[in-house]
DNA sequence: ATAATTTTTTAGCTTTGTCTAAAAAGCGTC
DNA sequence: GACGCTTTTTAGACAAAGCTAAAAAATTAT
């Protein structure tokens, strides 16, 4: 499997992870920054691999085979990410385009030995859940901030947009993985929050509420 | 630089370290197992970007920039060698080829970061030397168990073949850097030698001890 | 039901890195 | 200095992955 094969594969993977839907040529070119032609004829080589289910016109979704190596990939991402900022101490918002070439390497014994050199984490250093060996994904019960009501408590638990910029933001506003956060106030007109870390008021927009994945204390 | 690129500029670099000659173009076909009119094609593309000398029919060198390009793919070659074995536990045997994949990878501040986390080791797990960050390589003397006499005593610290086949042959004879070997006798017929290791007496033959660095004790 | 618009595919071209076969240059021998 | 062998380069082809422009299919609007 070449890189660019697997970004395919990985791209398709994330746009059909919620959705569970066939996926639109258009929507991944749009992902991945590129031209619906280009995608089209790297749908006819997966195809023709097995690893994706693809007729003209009409979309295109994983086969077993595919989601496998997909999530595979994403295992990689998400363990190296771990070992990023665990071991070599990266911030959080700078990890990521490294682990978009590290997900390349090719070894399985490579990400077994790393997987339990990291002592097996569960999640990525952005609170995504990573696959194990057999490609299961547990995935933990996480509500976004905006859901919670007045007076109510979560602990953040990740991340829905993890761009640089959000991240430095929450960096900024001293919001962590584990950190506490109460709802104090909620402004009816445009849905701002008020609410309170670590002793602290913040006032937050609701772009930045809906973003934040909570876990109700 | 692509992939292909770093490792044309590798090969050279490799090539061209004890003889410091042009390089011909066959050389560089021999060892990167590919045609020499595919070298031609590539060192016109690296003359093109100044990384090497080239004039037809007239052999290649690296230019000072091709050459500290190449001291940074070694430096990460073998910084990633030595996080596989001391961290992840793998066989000296078996770190090469993923190196191999893991030396393309771009991202100054994470193998800066890496070399940090490693305690700045100066030698790979075969006893090869890491230049640092500024392409600077420290040569400590070494001479190969072949050239040691009768009764001298040498330990081992390096490989000049790093091939699986001797590193697995040094493992069964249980040889590693830092052990010790003493000349016992020599052979005149076929340079065999009868040497001791760790209180046990071993036959070698002449084609392992050319291929043994030993540091004088 | 037809027309307009959007989406997707096809056709044809480009770049990168490889190959084979043939031509050109360099070198050793007489 | 000519001949023959070896090395190197050139010419031309191919696969991968991308692009633009045009055609075809699907969808939406009238
Ligand atoms: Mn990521
Ligand atoms: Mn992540
Ligand atoms: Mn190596
Ligand atoms: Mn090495």
């Amino acid at each position: 499997m070449t890189f660019s094969e697997e970004n395919y594969l990985k791209t398709i993977f994330h746009l059909t992870a919620f959705s569970d839907q066939e996926v639109s040529t258009n929507a991944i070119a749009e992902m991945m920054a590129t031209k619906a032609s280009s995608v089209t004829d790297m749908l006819k080589k997966l195809a023709e691999k097995d690893l994706v289910h693809y007729k003209k016109y009409q979309g295109v979704s994983l086969t077993a085979n595919g989601r496998l190596l997909a999530k595979m990939i994403v295992r990689k991402h998400r363990l190296w990410e771990v070992f990023l900022v665990e071991k070599l101490d990266f911030p959080w918002d700078e990890v990521h385009d490294i682990a978009e070439q590290l997900e390349h390497i090719k070894s399985e014994k490579l990400i077994n030995k790393l997987d339990n050199f990291l002592g097996n984490p569960t999640e990525d250093p952005h609170g995504d859940p990573i696959p194990d060996a057999y490609g299961k994904i547990i995935k933990t019960e996480k509500l976004l901030l905006s859901e919670l009501g007045f007076n109510q408590s979560g602990i953040c638990v990740g991340v829905k947009d993890s761009s640089k910029e959000f991240l430095k933001y929450l960096d900024k506003n001293q919001i962590a993985l584990g950190t506490q956060i109460e709802i104090l106030t909620k402004e009816d007109f445009d849905f701002s929050l008020k609410i309170k870390v670590d002793e602290k008021e913040v006032t937050i927009s609701n772009k930045i509420a809906n973003n934040l994945f909570v876990k109700l204390v």
